[in-house]
DNA sequence: GCTACTTTCCTTACATGTATAAAAACTCGC
DNA sequence: GCGAGTTTTTATACATGTAAGGAAAGTAGC
């Protein structure tokens, strides 16, 4: 789709009006001034000044303009750091700072499912990951396989946070969880029952971390 | 909602013509004869004899129909049955269980991030999560925090791998992994270079409950 | 300059979810 | 039977993503 920079760029045919880049930038204004939910295709194409069916010959579809916004993201905030040298913390440090870059813009729900492999800036983390899980004494496939275990958490926290959080921002009505914890039955289910009434606080709690380190630890525990 | 059996429904207003167990039974039988892609509020409108607008007297909106096909789902597969009574096998077995379930109708991914809870069906296997936990000598607490990030890491696991699915079966063109690696510095990323070829065989094989067992191990063994 | 070709852009059209407001169909008090 | 009230159904309309086909704007060969 787009060549790297060396490209010859054949001079032949309609010279393009927008480009890739500019549109990429606008919708990332958008996103940022007045949020995801605003970015539309028309109201993107006004913007830079052309049609909504101009800008699909720059990006195949909306989901797509949403991956580049999110690796647009993660070029801006995912640089190599100085990451822990013991192995094992060099995986918890590396996953967390995947997931805070993706928490740090919740719109990419949508799109985090796109593939079990994020975006071409990450990739230097999901390289120490690996690395790390390797250096802990993982077999290469079990450090694959570690790293897909590490993905589907994170990935799951997020999209089930943010969406839950979501939900809760836009209705007013009770959820569907306040409606099953309001009829359980405490004989058929105790232990629910017995936390019923603290489980908001419960989960409001950010325990990403703690999860990420058990996991880590049982990845690591099975030889 | 919908009141318990001995409620005394009110016989005013317009009579229904249509219920919401009809809507949902029709949309159940559109979803399993022709797919999810094909359920249209307005399509199963006329399956149900009626206008689109109707439906939404039944239902709030599509996705709370979808939520309301995944109860049912749920209801039909999800049944008590003879778990483990080793604690620890009997999280397993649980988790895997509510796994199971849901990769049997992948379609639910919309609406899978809904909740941090699942359908009322599938209480019982929460329960016996929670319950299978604490009896590893995890504090309550402990045992919310521990089903939580094994929820997380199930819905990402069937989250991601069922999107990643459905974007091979609809495209035929290259992944955004495929053109990852295949620009792939092999000195920056030497791990990743290292199994550039072997990704797709490694993320095909199904580790959902290799992830899990590690999962749990590493909770039990925080303490 | 003219024709062929290529790339980008624009117009129109459609499917979809759903908001809004009105109409329809019933019960009840009289 | 009649108006008031309530619930369900309908008609209409809008915003959105995007498919399809053609128009515009350039280059290359002649």
């Amino acid at each position: 789709m787009q060549q790297p920079s060396p490209a010859p760029r054949k001079a032949t045919g309609r010279p393009p009006r927008i480009s890739r880049e500019e549109v990429v930038d606008t919708a990332r204004r958008i996103v940022t001034e007045e949020g995801v939910e605003r970015l539309t295709m028309r109201r993107l194409a006004s913007e830079v000044g052309s049609t909504p069916m101009a800008l699909y010959h720059h990006v195949r579809n909306k989901e797509e303009l949403l991956v580049l916004l999110l690796d647009d993201h993660a070029a801006r905030t995912l640089r190599p750091t100085e990451l822990p040298s013991e192995p094992r913390e060099r995986v918890v440090a590396a996953a967390a700072a995947i997931h805070e870059a993706l928490c740090a813009c919740p719109w990419i729900v949508e799109v985090l499912t796109a593939d079990d492999l994020m975006s071409t800036h990450a990739l230097w983390f999901v390289e120490q990951l690996v690395d790390g899980l390797v250096d802990c004494g993982l077999s290469l496939e079990r450090a694959v396989q570690g790293y897909r275990a590490i993905w589907y958490y994170t990935a799951g926290e997020i999209v089930v946070r943010t969406t839950a959080a979501r939900r809760r921002a836009g209705n007013d009505r009770p959820t569907y969880r306040e409606q099953v914890f309001a009829g359980l039955d405490a004989d058929e289910y105790p232990r629910l029952a017995q936390v019923a009434d603290r489980w908001e606080p419960l989960t409001a709690q950010d325990t990403y971390r703690d999860g990420l380190r058990a996991l880590v630890a049982g990845l690591l525990a099975a030889h």
